[in-house]
DNA sequence: GTGAAAGCGCTAACAG
DNA sequence: CTGTTAGCGCTTTCAC
């Protein structure tokens, strides 16, 4: 038999009061007796009294939670990024839902359901890199529900983001490469589609141009993982072209490159200088350790929830993009 | 104005019938006709209806939500831990509610009302090292919600736990290094108070005295992070006491030994042999890569959620504890 | 200062 | 096969 929690009602009868005095009398409603106050929170408290926040959504049409939908939790960006949600959610007695697309398009779209139906107040999105149709992002906003990107945005989708720079950030860190001279630079891409991949190759395009050094497409690999990395850097020696720096799309990528380079006994960074993104901790790991672009996922995920807080509460101001600035951490890969 | 989302109340009211029978057929009611179940169906699809869990779960008293609370998300082993629960609650039709103690004991005591409030189904929680009083635990239970421990249990509390076993780990780590020929091996070791702090030392200490090696309680260091690590080794380099092995009680302890022994120039594992403990992405990423015991956060999360899905389904047997295997992966630190 | 009544959206007897 | 009714636990008018 499941004993039923303790209600309102329970605690109305035994002071034989109404339960909307009762009920006051929890939230500390202005116009209630000092006494009928203290008896009913004393017994609230000895009863182990905890209000039934479904019911309390049902009746306010507010459930206090926010819905995060992220590729993958075992990823040290989303998860700082989450981890800063949580953050300014539980300061703000907000409750956080998670789901996890796993980078597949359908099951973000159910995902999506999921928090309609679960009537959050508020989504924080970061789109998978095979997501084609915006379209169902565009029903969140039908219904009226704030909905703010980060990272991973969607073109054409109307609504707050919370991004970096990517094309300033892989632009400075090409540049440096190129400053301390190197001029050979093969780039490790992100997936194709993804406003993040595409943006940091233009931005590493451009400053090869800007140095006057020509920005050949062989020089792009479609590689953003550790395993792959190490692959592609294996048959990149293979074949004698031995570029003379690597920038990866992000850490993991940039440590296979390292892994591999140094197995083949190649000199980094004299002879091949390795940059990442994201400044996650395998970039003090890695030997040399990794000079990579921080990209601070705490804070991103922070504002992000900031901003979906101040949509929740009725700010109706036009759609903004704020950018979280980025910086490079100088180690010993270049 | 806020637009009002779609009820059954208003299908109800186009299609000229009652909202029981819109609520019949859209959960496919045996005893519905075709015809109007299509007419309904039809109806909510184009009109876009998505049920209000809210009130489903303040009706059917059952929320189909699973709470979840962990020190920290931003750590690869909890975050494994919580991808296999979602993916288990996700197959399941269930949602995950995340809360981050943060290792505050306060926070967390916060974190397990917000639970009984948001009335979740059951949770699955890997308790703060400086939780010292069990009762918010038992709170839990008297509130009849299941509750499953992992890694990190609460001793006297009776329910279900996902464990390994860490002294039999711990016990072959040490052996393993022993019988590679190391006998003056330092333990890097967990905070105090853990489960998962002793039992690893415990298995240290008996694979030592086993071998008939002295167990002296100044081989054991409560070092547990990356940066304590460096500093900690580093120190005993200076001692001048160096010793032939070190076993950490997760990666990145050890993968702060390497460093600081590499910077020292030490030869690794011919001078100092290194184990630690996970086997999270890092044991690759080090050079030499690590040898770790292999800790399967995702299965831990998988089964603790199918366990409490089990008892949220009303089963009663006894508390159980089950193990999650564990093995050595030899890498070249060793 | 307190109580009665209504209703958030849904489902599950119970009737017919 | 369908409608009526009641109620999950709470808050909020509206009376008194």
């Amino acid at each position: 038999m499941k004993k039923h929690q303790v209600t309102i009602k329970d605690i109305a009868r035994i002071l034989s009061i109404s339960p909307s005095t009762v009920s006051r009398a929890l939230i500390d409603h202005p116009d209630i007796s000092k006494n009928t106050r203290d008896k009913v929170q004393g017994l609230a408290l000895e009863m182990n009294y905890q209000p039934n926040a479904i019911a309390q959504s049902l009746r306010k049409s507010k459930s206090n939670v926010i819905g995060v939908i992220i590729p993958q939790v075992v990823h040290h960006f989303f998860s700082s990024v989450i981890s800063g949600v949580e953050a300014l959610a539980s300061q703000n007695s907000f409750n956080v839902l998670m789901c996890q697309s796993g980078e597949s398009a359908e099951k973000e779209i159910e995902n999506i359901q999921t928090m309609i139906s679960s009537r959050v107040d508020g989504i924080i999105i970061s789109r998978t890199k095979n997501t084609k149709d915006c379209e169902p992002f565009r029903r969140i906003l039908e219904n009226e529900i704030p909905l703010v990107f980060f990272d991973r945005i969607c073109p054409g989708i109307e609504t707050d983001a919370v991004l970096i720079d990517d094309f300033k950030a892989a632009y400075e860190a090409t540049d440096f490469l190129i400053k301390s001279g190197k001029r050979h630079i093969i780039h490790y891409a992100g997936p194709e589609g993804l406003n993040i991949s595409s943006l940091r190759i233009d931005g590493y395009k451009q400053a090869l141009a800007d140095n006057g050094i020509n920005a050949n497409e062989d020089l792009i690999y479609r590689c953003d993982d550790f395993e792959i990395a190490k692959e592609t850097t294996e048959k990149i020696i293979a074949s004698g072209q031995l570029p003379d720096a690597i920038f990866g799309v992000n850490d993991s990528a940039a440590a296979g490159a390292i892994v591999s380079l140094k197995k083949a006994g190649i000199k980094i960074p004299e002879q091949v200088a390795v940059v990442g993104f994201t400044n996650s901790p395998i970039s003090t790991i890695t030997d040399p350790t990794l000079t990579t672009v921080e990209q601070n996922g705490y804070d991103m995920g922070y504002l992000a929830a900031e901003i979906l807080l101040k949509r929740i509460n009725g700010d109706t101001k036009p759609p903004e993009t704020q950018i979280i600035p980025t910086h490079l951490v100088i180690r010993q890969s270049t």
